[in-house]
RNA sequence: GGUUUCGUAGUUCAAUGGAUAGAAUAGAAGUUUCCUAAACUUUUGAUGCAGGUUCGAUUCCUGCCGAGACCA
């Protein structure tokens, strides 16, 4: 179904080119939301044709308006105010768009075939020595809504984790469990695997942290202690047996990555996301090296006097950065670059997507460039999904503060929540334990999702611990409520099959209004695709559902007599909830049937 | 110090350079013999400061003030 908007440009640029003999870009025709207190469905702003018609924006407007009304059947009057044009549709053009609407069950999303674009996502690529939180929340959440939102747009998605389960911190673990540990397990101890780990990477800090004490009163500087405490220097002893291939240390490193990857298993099920691929680093670590040699041999990389290889990227305004340390070990970014290139190597991707915090920024402007350098032209669909912190209301969380937001506790949370807003307004009895279990773990996950889905990814965004996220509102549970009451009426109705309206009498404010909305969800999934931004679809739906609200408190539905309207009214809502379920699928939230 | 991002009602969020800056929440006042009141209606309240570009600036540019991030 052409849009709206695209179907005026197109008029918009014959009438420039029949009125000013100037020929112009159907994209760049901007149009406006009409403002209320004006008449219209769609505003044209004519200040951009004003220098070509030689004539004020009123006259200007005038004469668009003349040629569209005379030209486009689908106009039934125009007013030009300012530089304004507002453009008022036929009723019979909103009555059949929602008639193709309605006959639309994929409405909104676009199939992807053989030759749609491939996308990758990757996303929440956690280190494996400790639990999630809520910064990682707001990845998952972001990474699992953009590939949904990208495959709605028809794009072939491919979402992939790359585990970060190699290195210092998990010897640090390690080290802890074998001499503090006791054998614990995750069986023995009841503790999710996760969190057991991660008690022993705190574990490990505190005896550290009391090494270096005891060093400087020893007489050592700041610095020194850190180096030359016992126990740091055993975990790197140990580091490096695991890079030997040390078969204990091996063992030991297999067994607690496990208890971890159980306890992430968890939550990703909690959370509703999941993978197509899983990449380690375990086995990325070592890619990169002949990427070194390759940018060597093309000139692109340097071998500075120290030995370190560098590449320079002043002309690009950024700094050199090392790639190759002097005593021979890569960095991040060495990783980075042979990961890129070995993933594309084996799925030929148009757009790769990192899902990666902000203060990661630098790093992925050096990753594409570097790429580019050396002559991979597909860097150019490398986005970096730079997403904002999310903050306390004192700043940043701190694990040594103790102030982080564990994931999986939050998630409890607001079930409970959930559950106590459900008891107190009554309507879940008669319900099943497990159906009652499967509700609350449906609206207290639509509130947290919706709370950090609906903000900017680009922004940072607050989060209150002392004040629980709001279940009223702007909020997931009060679209999941419109979706049940549209549910609702339809179970009342008793109908099975979705009557065919014909609509006979004029719509009423609410109804047109509604239909306008379901008109732009089509354009709202594609610009979310755009803008990598599922806060655009939770936006909409918000719109959606508030003005379905206002429809129902408006407009009878069962119990209007005229039967036309009657079966109108009840395709309408049909239409809206499942406007809301698909939108809502794009942001990883469920509706329920009732509530 | 260098680079960079961000400053919008009391609070949390909106606004491809477009009309009178929207919502939610908190505050005030209403709506239930009527399809689910997790709703609806009315109301109070905001663009850090100073310039510039533009027919038009929350949005773009410059400076200042304030906060964060990255790099040393």
């Amino acid at each position: 179904m052409q849009s709206l908007e695209s179907i005026i440009s197109a008029y918009i640029v014959s009438a420039v080119e029949s009125l000013f003999n100037t020929k112009i870009e159907s994209g760049s025709v901007t149009f406006s939301a009409t403002n209320p207190a004006f008449e219209g469905d769609i505003t044209l702003v004519v200040f951009p044709y004003v220098k070509l018609s030689g004539k004020n924006p009123e006259q200007t407007g005038q004469l668009l308006g003349d040629y569209l009304l005379k030209e486009l059947p689908t106009i039934a009057s125009y007013n030009v105010v300012k530089g304004f044009l507002n453009l008022l549709l036929t009723e019979e053009f909103w009555k059949s768009r929602f008639n193709i609407i309605l006959e639309d069950n994929a409405y909104g999303s676009i199939e992807s075939g053989e030759h749609s674009p491939l996308v990758m996502v990757e996303y929440s690529s956690p280190n494996t020595n400790k639990p999630l939180h809520l910064g990682h929340t707001r990845n998952i959440l972001l990474g699992h809504s953009v590939s949904e939102i990208l495959k709605a747009a028809g794009n072939k998605v491919m979402k992939v984790n790359l585990v970060n389960d190699r290195g210092i911190h998990i010897c640090k673990s390690m080290l802890a469990w074998k001499n503090w540990g006791n054998g614990e397990t995750p069986e023995s101890s009841g503790l999710k695997g996760d969190f057991l780990v991660g008690k022993y990477y705190v574990e490990f800090d505190r005896h550290y942290k009391e090494e270096i004490k005891a060093l400087k009163e020893s007489g050592l500087s700041d610095e020194e202690a850190a180096k030359k405490a016992p126990l740091i220097m055993e975990a790197q002893q140990m580091l490096r047996k695991w890079e030997a291939g040390d078969i204990k240390v091996k063992a030991l490193w297999a067994k607690m990555n496990g208890w971890v990857y159980d306890g992430f298993a968890y939550t990703y099920k909690k959370l509703g996301v999941n993978f197509d691929k899983i990449y380690y680093e375990s086995n990325t670590y070592i890619l990169g090296k002949e990427i070194i040699e390759e940018g060597l041999k093309k000139n692109v990389f340097v071998k500075r006097a120290d030995g370190a290889v560098i590449v320079d990227l002043t002309a690009e305004k950024l700094d050199e950065k090392v790639l190759l340390r002097s005593d021979g070990t890569s960095v991040y970014m060495t990783q980075d670059l042979g990961t890129a290139v070995e993933r594309h190597k084996e799925f030929p991707f148009d757009k790769l997507v990192y899902v990666v915090g902000n203060e990661q920024d630098y790093h992925f402007k050096v990753l594409k460039l570097t790429l580019k350098k050396l002559g991979y032209e597909w860097a150019d669909g490398l986005f970096h999904l730079s997403y904002g912190m999310v903050e306390l209301p004192d700043g940043k969380m701190k694990s040594r503060e103790g102030t982080v937001v564990d994931a999986d506790e939050l998630i409890n949370t607001m079930e409970t929540n959930a559950r106590l807003l459900s008891e107190e307004k009554g309507l879940v009895e008669g319900m099943q334990e497990d159906e009652k279990a499967e509700l609350y773990h449906r609206v207290g996950m639509a509130a947290l999702k919706y709370f950090i889905l609906k903000v900017d990814p680009k922004k940072k965004m607050l989060f209150n611990p002392k004040e629980s996220i709001d279940l009223h509102g702007n909020t997931g549970p009060f679209i999941q409520y419109t979706h049940a009451r549209c549910r609702s009426i339809w179970r009342k109705s008793e109908l099975t099959t979705i009557p065919k309206p014909e609509i006979l009498t004029d719509l009423q404010p609410k109804e047109k209004e509604l239909i306008k909305i379901l008109n732009g969800f089509p354009t709202a999934v594609l610009d979310a695709a755009k803008e990598l931004s599922p806060a655009l679809i939770a936006n909409y739906t918000y719109e959606l559902a508030k003005t379905f609200n206002q429809f129902y408190d408006a407009c009878p539905v069962l119990k209007e007599e005229n039967v036309s309207v009657r079966n109108f009214r009840l395709a309408l809502t049909h239409t809206v909830a499942r406007t809301i379920k698909s939108a809502f699928a794009l942001l990883g939230i469920e509706v329920p049937e009732r509530m």
